[in-house]
DNA sequence: GTTAAAAGAGACAACGTTGTCACCATGGAC
DNA sequence: GTCCATGGTGACAACGTTGTCTCTTTTAAC
């Protein structure tokens, strides 16, 4: 017994209005929650919406609407489109969630994608200002661009960005935030690599090798701390030899492998910033022919299907990456409502525990 | 010298007009190519909306416009997510190939789930008859779920599938396409396979076994198809025992590569139906204990970034997907246009070589 | 029992397009 | 010189919402 809509022709607000014996405003007001509405009143709408199956047109909705209900997913530029960080897993994940917010609340989703060359900034404001997307979620590393959160806080714009080191300023406050509509989102990435590395210590490794990933990055940083924190509190060595710049792909991952392995003492251990470059770490070990995983241990960072793809499986760091995302979208949502309503709210600061 | 628009409250159609001294109708006119406007007006407009550098707002031309400009693309259901055929890369492509046509159409892109047990194809028709999508774009494997395309055929919706089996009888013509708004795009997979597996006939391989897809569909029976071509025009017998029932995914790919290598006479090449279950097959070589690349060829199909991050790195089959996302994005677009000037469209039909 | 504030609801004009009609020129056919 | 098709254009009403204003009715205070 499939359900289908009660009226073939598509539902209208005025059809809603005329079941309830109210005005379409009065609907509109039920709608969006507005105050001013006696509770009777409310009652029957809601009946009547309820039994017409509407859901309001989402173009009418924007073009009527000073805020559209319409999320901004960014993305990376066409070219880049291939060669990023964690790449496809990473972000078809941030969009899982970022979708399930949205459908969950009514909004509709954008992906917006960064021109490679002339200014970005540019694209995200133009689209807001031309009523096209309320809000941006911003993951990184795009949210790493210099000057692009900036330029947003100075119009204004409501965001929240995934695993940016923009914050305020430790722990005096949210005086830097004020005035500024963004939020940010991260996972403690530095006490997650610290339990990583504690954890592969504890296996017996005391040469472990380090691979980082692209320099400046807020997220190679953190977890290159959380290394350092772990040796740092088994009371071992630090040797600057075993650390290796890298960048999150997987060619790079190979050269830093390379490099780690031809160390006159090389580690018995290597730590990844990435499961990309684990997996890389892994191909370059069997190609010199050492005995996996009894000759090197292997662990990476991103939980991707990949780690459990190579052989030996990648023991590596759940990265929350759809949750994240599914929270920064609310946070978007949550500060474009209040707007929605004529109001304006307050920037926030989530941790993601995994 | 960065290039902000001339004016910063936003730009409507009635600028373009005043600017051009013409009425709004006559810009939409030119903006929708409609016949009946003197050359010398079309310039001038024209002329106008480049220097105002002004876009149509879309919520507006989806509200005024019947057919909207927004191009639908079907994905899988948000618990199939994960689990799904060549999984996040696969339905990346597939985004970034509509995404490209879409920018450059001016056409909006929305993502549609499909619900995970009722009435899928309710949801893509009530979209269309609430004017939220103007066709879709509908991926294997939701394009192969029983009785979709017909649905679809018989509401007279425009689409696209990409790699269906849906097809007019074979040579005799488009009689049984007539008076549906569908098209499809497909790859040549059986002619794909049968050069793969000749490939491999030719490093002087004898025993070859084969690990299938997912059991009915389309791309499984045509690879299986490509596989037997190859070993007959070889003059090979063909072993039944050698061909493994699997299904798209990594754990399928497990139970079948045991099965074939536990085999008394075992072969010494696999060709698999995807790179996930390549991958498997060599996870699997590995644990046995068996000397990879020597003792053991695999070849997957798919060329996803997986295959080369595996050791040793697999040969693969160029599977591609953004390129068909994209022309069957355009297909979709060529047959919605008509539709926005009044007219209607016939179907087609189009073969992507890899 | 006034009076002022606030609750409750509707009319109507946005929003930025497209669709429908009506209008005025032409220009060729008779 | 009328007539009719047709090229070229604009007014104006959709499309389905939200925002602004106005108009009643309560409610609370003196």
């Amino acid at each position: 017994m499939r359900s289908f809509s009660p009226t073939s022709g598509k539902v209208t607000i005025h059809e809603v209005a005329a079941a309830a014996g109210v005005s379409i405003k009065t609907v509109s007001r039920v709608l969006r929650d507005e105050p001013r509405v006696a509770q009777a009143t409310r009652d029957a709408v809601r009946a009547a919406i309820r039994q017409l199956d509407y859901v309001p047109h989402p173009s009418a909705t924007n073009l009527a609407s000073s805020v559209p209900k319409v999320m901004g997913l960014v993305s990376l530029g066409v070219r880049e489109f291939t060669t990023s960080r964690s790449g496809f897993e990473y972000r078809m994940c941030l969009q899982s969630g970022v979708l399930t917010a949205c459908e969950a609340m009514g909004y509709g989703l954008r992906i917006v994608r960064l021109p490679e060359g002339d200014a970005p900034v540019q694209v995200l404001l133009d689209a807001i200002r031309r009523h096209e997307v309320g809000g941006y979620v911003i993951p990184s590393p795009s949210c790493q661009l210099p000057g692009l959160l900036d330029a947003l806080d100075a119009a204004d714009v409501c965001y929240s960005a995934i695993g940016s080191d923009k914050r305020p300023a430790d722990n005096l406050g949210l005086a830097q935030v004020v005035g500024h509509a963004g939020a940010t989102v991260s996972a403690d990435d530095r006490a997650a690599m610290r339990a990583m590395v504690s954890h592969v210590i504890q296996a017996g490794h005391r040469r472990i090798g380090f691979v980082r990933g692209n320099k400046g990055w807020h997220d190679t940083e953190e977890r290159h701390a959380g290394y350092l924190d772990a040796l740092s509190s088994a009371g071992l060595p630090i040797d600057p030899a075993l650390v290796a710049q890298g960048e999150f792909n997987f060619d790079a991952g190979r050269e830093c492998a390379r490099q780690l392995l031809a160390l006159p003492h090389p580690p018995s251990a290597i730590v990844c910033s990435s499961d990309d470059i684990a997996a890389a770490v892994i191909a370059v070990a069997h190609e010199l022919g050492l005995e996996l995983p009894r000759q090197l241990s292997v662990t990476g960072y991103d939980n991707l299907e990949l780690a459990r793809k190579v052989w030996p499986s990648l023991s590596t760091v759940h990265q929350p990456v759809e949750k994240m995302a599914e929270i920064a979208a609310r946070q978007v949502i949550a500060q474009l409502e209040p707007r929605r309503a004529g109001m304006v709210a307050p920037p926030m600061q989530v941790m993601v525990h995994s």
